[in-house]
DNA sequence: TCCTGTGAATGTCTTCACAGCC
DNA sequence: GGCTGTGAAGACATTCACAGGA
C-alpha cells in the first residue's frame, strides 16, 4: 500500500478527466511543458486550481518551467486506474444503449464496451455496434468470464433498481446510471447518474432566472392554488 | 420584479430536478402531504438538505404535517420554469444525436424536440425520430421560426466550438455540450456539459484507489521515466 | 525572472440542533 | 407530539498571495 498519500478531494477527481483530455491534445502537438496558467485556460479553469489539483497527485512540476506533459500523463493515468482498459456491461439496449454501444468513444477512452444485455428475450442474439446481445439472466456468467469492471444501467426508470441488485451480485462495484431515478447500492460499490432531462432542466432554471427582470414576464398571471393551511 | 428574492445556491438548484421527479411519483401514487424525511429518502439525500433546499422556494411546508405535494409540485415547476415546454434543437445526428432524437424521454419531462440540423449534406433530408434533418447553415432561421430555447450539442469535439458559436449567434442562451471538449460561451449564455467517459474515468479512479489496500495490486511493476530535473 | 507549491483567507455547502408553529 | 424553518457550527472548495526552487 506504500506511503499513505494525501486524500484527493472529490472535487478535484471530477477535474482530472478534464485536464487528461488537455494533455492528450497537448501531446498530439508535440507539446513538451506546459504552465498552469495555460493548461487552465485549456481547460476552463483557472490557474491556482490547477496548481493545487496537481498538487494532490505530487510535486510532479517544476518551478520557473512548468509540468512535463509527457510525465503528468503518466502520473495521471495511473492515479485514474487508467494505464490498462475496463471492460463495460451495457444493460438496457434501447434507444440509449444502442447508441452507447455503437458510440466509439468509450472504447477510444479505455472503456471497451465488453458485453450487452437486456431483460427482453426478442432482442437476445441480434447484433448492435458488433456485440451479440445477452439475457439479463446471463450477466454473471458474462461478468466472470469477461472481467467486466463496469455496469452501465440504460434501461427505464422502472427497471433500474433491479439492474442495479444484478450487477452488485454479479460482483461489479463501479456503476453509471443513466435512468431517470435513484438507485441505492452497498456503500463500498460506487455509483454515478447521468439524468439528461435533469440537465435541461437545471438550464432552464438559469433561463427563467434571467428572463425575470426583463419586462418578458413569462407567468405573470398565474394564480396559485394555495391548500388550505399553509399560509406563512 | 415582485420582491427580491433570496438568491438559490447552485448545489440547490442542481437539486430541485430530483425533488420534482420524486413529487411527480408521489403525485401518481395519490399522497397528499410529504415530511422532508421521506421525501429525502426518495430522493437520496438527507432530510435537513431537503428543508433547506425547499425553504429557498418559500415557506411552502406546514409544521408538523409536512409539504403538501400538489402546491410544492406547482411552485417548483414555476421556479424551474417548467409552466411551459421549451424547444430543443439537436445539432449533429450522429449516433448520440440520433438516440436523443429518439429518445422520448426529453419530451415527456417538458423538452420536445423542435429540430435536427446536422453540418453533413448528406443527411440533410431524412427522418429521424419523426423529425427531419436540415443543415446547420438553416440554424438560425429555425431557431427563430420555431421558438427553439435550448441548443444541445451532439458533434465529435472537433466541431463544438464552432457549433456553440453558431448557437449563440442564433440566438440562444441555453446550451447542453456532450461533446468531450471545453467550449467557451459569452457569460449570459448558460452551458452544461455531460462527458460519458469522464463518468467512467471518476469511476476508475475509485475503483483504483479502493483496490490500492487489497493485496491486488493492479499496477506495480511500472517503472515510470522520469523527465531529467523534476525529481522533488 | 518565472512559475510552482502551499499556507491562509475567503466563500460555499452541509449538517446540527432547536425554536416556533401546527 | 411532530415536523418545518433557520441560525450557527463545521466541513469542504476556491482563490489569493507569496515564499522558494529552477
Amino acid at each position: 500500500m506504500e506511503r499513505t498519500r494525501r486524500r484527493i478531494p472529490e472535487a478535484t477527481v471530477a477535474r482530472l478527466p478534464v485536464y487528461l483530455r488537455t494533455l492528450l491534445e497537448l501531446q498530439a502537438d508535440q507539446t513538451v511543458t506546459i504552465s498552469s496558467e495555460r493548461l487552465a485556460e485549456m481547460a476552463g479553469v483557472n490557474a491556482a486550481k490547477v496548481r493545487k489539483d496537481l498538487s494532490y497527485l505530487g510535486s510532479y512540476g517544476t518551478r520557473g518551467v512548468g509540468y512535463d506533459v509527457e510525465y503528468l500523463l503518466f502520473q495521471m493515468s495511473r492515479e485514474l486506474g487508467l494505464t490498462n482498459d475496463w471492460q463495460v456491461v451495457i444493460v438496457g439496449v434501447g434507444n440509449l444503449g444502442a447508441a452507447l454501444a455503437n458510440y466509439g468513444g468509450f472504447g477510444e477512452r479505455g472503456f471497451p464496451v465488453g458485453a450487452l444485455v437486456d431483460a427482453d428475450r426478442a432482442k437476445v442474439g441480434s447484433l448492435v455496434g458488433g456485440h451479440r446481445i445477452h439475457h439479463l439472466d446471463d450477466l454473471d456468467q458474462l461478468v466472470a468470464d469477461r472481467a467486466i469492471a463496469i455496469g452501465v444501467i440504460a434501461t427505464p426508470a422502472i427497471g433500474a433498481q433491479e439492474v442495479a441488485d444484478r450487477l452488485v451480485a454479479a460482483g461489479i462495484t463501479s456503476i453509471l446510471n443513466f435512468a431517470p431515478t435513484v438507485v441505492s447500492v452497498p456503500s463500498e460499490v460506487s455509483i454515478r447518474k447521468v439524468d439528461l432531462a435533469l440537465e435541461l432542466q437545471i438550464l432552464s432554471f438559469y433561463r427563467q432566472r434571467d428572463a425575470a427582470g426583463e419586462g418578458l414576464k413569462v407567468e405573470d398571471d398565474l394564480v396559485a392554488l394555495r391548500p388550505a393551511g399553509s399560509v406563512n
